[in-house]
DNA sequence: ATCCTCCCCTAC
DNA sequence: TAAGGTAGGGGAGGAT
């Protein structure tokens, strides 16, 4: 929105040096002089160094923060990649996939603090001629936007915990043991709780570092934080960006001089272009840079590098627990196609698993595996077993966490120079809008991807492959028509031809079982499905999967991205290493359990109102032991929910919930072999895009209808006063100070230390000035309104710097959904600036009021409701 | 009809 | 050995 900027006269508006920076600066002095009752500053020696402690040290974590604190350093309760990591010894499994650069032992601050400077962190290193890898230097971003957005937010936030880690939930368990129940600790019950914390693997759930450690090698759960987190990281880029990407020029002007600039630009129906950007199997070219040489060859990332047959364990018996699953399979298949269930014919991925002794009875999972691997028939997800047997030469990579996010922070930064237009998908996967982007630099789509798949691939080092068509569908079917590393454009003309050779399966959303099911019906591709009626599909598939598939075979899609993402729920959830002896012991895995969805819902600032318990319990003709090492085997699965009249986040209430909806079920402590905890959301969203949202004196949850389409015209009008108990899934936004008189239904407990200071009557206490890259953020919104009336009394012109402050922090507001918040401050703001009645002043309201109501579209998707 | 609850499916 | 998580959409079937 340079545009924007531009019709401000100028003298008023150049950069830097605000007013309200100059009052900001001035806060911030008086905030850490009085921050100075609580945390005594002794020395600035770690200024600049953030910590984050993994495992035991001496001192402790608690310590290390403190002595953080008080020598002006920062620590982190989860790691971020500036972080350095303190640690006295890390489990092997963890060394082997982490960069161990920066793992410093604790003695590098205490020395530190006693030689009152700091000292070279390399003389501390844990492990001494660590191979340190070639990290990726986020700093190298050219884009200078992104680089001071990037900084910021990797101090301010950070959601997502990617190596979980528990300080304290030892301690929280005990605490919580002791107050009511007789599991001894671990230090009092013998043999099976007797465990090492320290230097222990843990192997059970029954461990208390079991969590932890599952947790750090769970490609899956990797996966979903990381998705999670780029989703985050583009409502966080969204909401700090003023717009403009000075980063396109250079684009531009790269492109133009490559000289291969193809004048006539592809037509797109509905002049949209979605560009859909996705990773060549992610994990292995992470891993490739590593190594080279296994360029060209069948790779796959696994846990397993081992060849040699394990010694069996007893009681194992595959193919009992095989069959099972297989028959399971064949009854549901035999129920959706109606073909009889022992005649059908499926392939599994329990078949070609050799014996337990076997060269190829791995059953290790592939989680990643190159396009070498693929011509050998291997897949993700494939048994490593099979896969030998597929392909002997198959190498194997470690995973590398690290890497990952690395690789997914470049990437997502690389495009979000030129556009925010962004809907993450996960960490390797995005849709792009390029629409007003291609519009302002007038280059044509194939140069525009080529040139932007160059880039990603010069800075990770990683190939990916780009698609484009005029609507979501359409550009992710292109983009597997153009892997591995490729581009395709999928354009209108074409769209009808290429439809029509899609295969079912590859459509998204269209799994396993709903492919099996259409094949029933006698159709494999989407040209032959076209002749089916929507009531048809409708029927056997239901209404919405029905209709979405009718639109979906004929190239349409009606949904749009969303850039940004609200979460409804927060869950955690353990199917491996679960064998328990005793119910107690269960109780207390559950409460750790607990305790992990609560913090999560603590970093998101969420409440919730609906706990759902699952529990998978072997069945009774499965083996007791599982096939696969520690696996839950063939299961039942059961789901219990509970719904809370008032939202909540307190753990107690959570962990009581989930235990108490545990016992109900009277489940053999032995007999567990998976378990999750889950807690839902009930903020209801209104459709309706011409009513705008009013913030409401007694509910804080906003109504709004999801579907946009079968419009549902609820009036917020008659949304005063409670929700209606029809609303479910209700996870709100965390609230306090000023909103919990709003908010009359919701309890929140709060967390905060004891001694608040009692002048203090937002919730926001206000952080130290060195802490605190952003300004506005950090201040109690009743500050920002001083402010903001010290700078219109002020008598000066307005500067840009100071309107793109304020815009910013109502923005941010916005997604925080603090709806009370910003319609106070738009009003104002709104009449302060009418009261002047200088024009200038105007269109500073203007600017705000725009950015402000873009951000109601992007959250709410409808716009503030203004007085007057 | 519309809900609630449990369950299934899909995707990364 | 092995690390089978997580969020979201939606359907079936009973309760209201």
């Amino acid at each position: 929105m340079r545009r924007r900027d531009e019709k401000f006269p100028e003298n008023g508006f150049e950069d830097g040096g605000g007013y309200m920076q100059v009052k900001i600066a001035k806060l911030e002095a008086q905030f850490s002089s009085c921050a100075g009752k609580e945390v005594i500053r002794l020395s600035n020696i770690f200024n600049g160094v953030s910590i984050y402690v993994n495992g035991f040290t001496k001192p402790s974590a608690e310590e290390l923060k403190e002595l953080m604190a008080q020598h002006g350093g920062v620590y982190h309760t989860y790691q971020r990649s500036n972080d350095y990591i303190i640690a006295s010894n890390l489990p092997d499994t963890k060394v082997k996939n982490m960069s161990l650069s920066k793992v410093v032992k604790p003695e590098w601050i205490s020395d530190s603090i006693a030689a009152n400077s700091l000292l070279d962190y390399r003389k501390y290193l844990l492990y001494k001629n660590s191979r340190t890898q070639p990290q990726l230097n986020f700093n190298k971003l050219t884009a200078t936007n992104i680089k001071t957005d990037e900084s910021h937010i990797k101090d301010e936030k950070d959601n997502i915990e990617l190596n979980l880690k528990y300080n304290n939930s030892d301690k929280q368990i005990n605490e919580m043991l002791g107050a009511n129940t007789n599991v001894s600790t671990t230090d009092t019950k013998p043999a099976l709780n007797k465990v090492n914390t320290n230097d222990c693997i843990a192997k059970t759930a029954v461990d208390p570092n079991f969590i932890s450690e599952f947790y750090n090698n769970s490609r899956l759960h990797h996966i979903s934080q990381l998705g999670a987190f780029f989703k985050q990281h583009v409502n966080d880029l969204r909401d700090a960006s003023d717009f403009s990407f000075p980063a396109r020029a250079t684009l531009k002007s790269k492109i133009l001089s490559s000289g291969t600039s193809l004048v006539a630009d592809t037509n797109f129906d509905n002049g949209k272009v979605i560009i859909h950007i996705d990773m060549d199997c992610f994990f292995v070219s992470v891993g490739l840079r590593k190594r080279p040489e296994l360029r060209g060859k069948p790779v796959a990332v696994t846990h397993s590098k081992g060849s040699k047959p394990q010694t069996k364990r007893e009681g194992v018996d595959r193919n009992t627990e095989f069959n099972l699953y297989k028959q399971k399979q064949a009854k549901k298949l035999g129920k959706v196609t109606g073909i009889k269930e022992d005649e059908i014919v499926f392939e599994s991925r329990v078949d070609n698993v050799g014996d337990e002794d076997s060269e190829y009875g791995s059953l290790s999972e592939i989680a990643s595996c190159s396009y070498e691997a693929r011509a050998k028939g291997i897949k993700n997800g494939m048994f490593m077993g099979p896969a030998l047997k597929l392909c002997p030469n198959l190498q194997t990579i470690p995973y590398d966490f690290d890497g990952y996010k690395e690789v997914a922070y470049t990437l997502y930064n690389t495009i979000a120079q030129y556009t925010l237009d962004i809907e993450a998908v996960s960490c390797d996967e995005m849709y792009v809008d390029c629409t007003e982007l291609l519009k302002d630099l007038k280059v044509s789509v194939q140069d525009f991807a080529t040139a932007l798949r160059e880039e990603i691939k010069d800075k990770t080092g990683c190939p990916c492959s780009t698609g484009f068509g005029s609507n979501r569908l359409q550009s992710r079917l292109a983009t597997k028509r153009a892997k591995p590393d490729g581009q395709f454009f999928l354009t209108s003309d074409l769209v009808e031809d290429f439809m029509f050779g899609i295969t079912l399966k590859d459509l998204p959303g269209v799994g396993r079982q709903t492919s099996q099911k259409l094949e029933s019906l006698g159709h494999q591709t989407c040209g032959s499905l076209q002749t089916l009626t929507l009531g048809l599909l409708q029927r056997h598939l239901g209404n919405k999967t029905g209709a979405q598939l009718f639109d979906q075979c004929r190239g349409r899609d009606p949904n749009p991205l969303t850039f940004h993402t609200i979460r409804k729920s927060v869950s955690a959830e353990v199917n491996y290493g679960i064998r328990f002896e005793t119910n107690d012991q269960c109780f207390l895995f559950l409460k750790q359990l607990s305790a992990e969805v609560h913090s999560r819902m603590q970093h998101f600032k969420v409440l919730g109102k609906c706990i759902t318990l699952k529990l998978m319990v072997r069945a009774e003709e499965a083996p007791v032991e599982t096939a696969k090492f520690m696996g839950h085997g063939f299961c039942n699965v059961l789901n219990k929910s509970t719904n809370l009249t008032n939202a909540t986040n307190d753990v107690e209430i959570i962990t009581k919930e989930v235990i108490s909806l545990c016992k109900k079920q009277k489940i053999n402590p032995k007999e567990l072999r998976g378990t999750s905890c889950d807690v839902k959301n009930q903020i209801k969203v209104e459709d309706n895009t011409k009513n705008p949202v009013t913030p409401k004196k007694k509910s804080i949850s906003l109504s709004m209808n999801k579907s946009p389409k079968h419009g549902i015209k609820s009036s917020p009008v008659k949304r005063r006063g409670r929700p209606p108990k029809s609303l479910k899934n209700s996870l709100t936004i965390a609230k306090s100070g000023m909103d919990k008189f709003l908010a009359g239904e919701i309890q929140v407990k709060e967390e905060l230390p004891v001694q608040t200071v009692p002048e203090i009557i937002q919730d926001e206490k206000p952080k130290r000035a060195d802490s605190n890259p952003d300004g506005l953020m950090s201040l109690s919104w009743e500050k920002v309104r001083e402010l903001l009336r010290a700078w219109l009394d002020s008598g000066q012109a307005p500067k840009l710097c100071d309107t793109r402050m304020i815009a910013t922090y109502l923005s941010k507001l916005v997604a925080k959904k603090d709806i009370d918040k910003v319609y106070i401050l738009m009003n104002f703001l709104k009449r302060r600036t009418h009261e002047i009645g200088l024009d200038i002043w105007i269109e500073v309201y203007n600017y705000v009021l725009e950015d402000v109501q873009n951000s109601m579209i992007a959250v709410y998707g409808k716009k503030l409701w203004i007085n007057n």
